[in-house]
DNA sequence: TCTAAACTTAGAATCATTATAAATAATATT
DNA sequence: AATATTATTTATAATGATTCTAAGTTTAGA
């Protein structure tokens, strides 16, 4: 997992300016664990930031990206992008009626990268190990309304 | 791998009818190792049926999917959904410049569904092992910067 | 301070996907 | 067989996340 220093210091080397919303990106995107979206990050900085704007937001995620500092999810059953500051290979696992997406970390994924480099001529980029399924809550209650962060 | 027989069964079981349009899309499915999206499915499908419908193709793959019979695959790099008829657990690896998506077989990814379960008290509905990078010919021809995902 | 480049912002544009409602085809009923 | 009923397809409109654009703001350096 990132550190607040090591995603500053990989946009800085890249010779990016640390503005306060980026450098708030960043610190949402290491301390939440909750893989959040665009729109989840905008959202919970807007009290801080009341001039933040979406595209400030998209572009401090594609900037990240680009640096392989951050990992794209893709969709968790919704319709929105989930990033992902922990680049260790590990089992991403959403719910389909909550969207809560935990980690687990798992030893044959570890070996997934060595394994993809035998058997094809590809260079590796990145990585998406997204399972599906219902959470214990969901299971229970199949009913419950989205969360919303 | 499905043949064309079990998608079409899957179809039949569920009462829903066997029309030329719904052949048609699971016959393609079946066929191509393309993992195509919507639109592919489509084009490809408009010189036999000049009348076909975008949204039919939506709902005839959104029916196979819930019937458990397809995977959807997700973004391979484009903005593109691609789905895949092979339910069997295997790594795909996207060009994230040609957007090709080839399938890797792997004893690793065949142990995850059990780890999972394992490991969570999800009830498991689906997965997606989608790794991305460079297939070889655009690694050599790789002139057009490739795009964010 | 002045200037140029980097950055942010608001709002418009894009475009894959979904929803809607009318038209058509298949099935059941009499 | 004709009609009523239901399923399905179709064309088109609507949705909404993301991207684009152009204008305003901040920063760094001379």
């Amino acid at each position: 997992m990132h550190t607040i220093t090591t995603l500053n210091s990989a946009l800085q080397q890249a010779g990016m300016r640390l503005t306060p919303q980026r450098l708030a990106v960043c610190k949402l995107l290491v301390e939440s664990n909750n893989h959040p979206t665009a729109a989840m990050i905008y959202d919970h900085l807007r009290p801080q930031f009341p001039s933040l704007s979406l595209a400030t937001v998209y572009n401090t995620l594609e900037t990240l990206v680009n640096l392989g500092a951050v990992n794209v999810l893709g969709h968790a059953g919704d319709d929105h992008v989930h990033y992902d500051a922990d680049m260790e290979p590990h089992i991403n696992l959403a719910c389909v009626n909550c969207h809560l997406i935990v980690d687990i970390p798992s030893e044959h994924v570890r070996h997934l990268n060595s394994e993809i480099s035998q058997a094809s001529g590809y260079k590796l980029l990145g990585a998406r190990v997204l399972y599906y399924g219902l959470c214990p809550d969901c299971q229970q209650k199949s009913k419950e309304p989205p969360k919303t962060w």
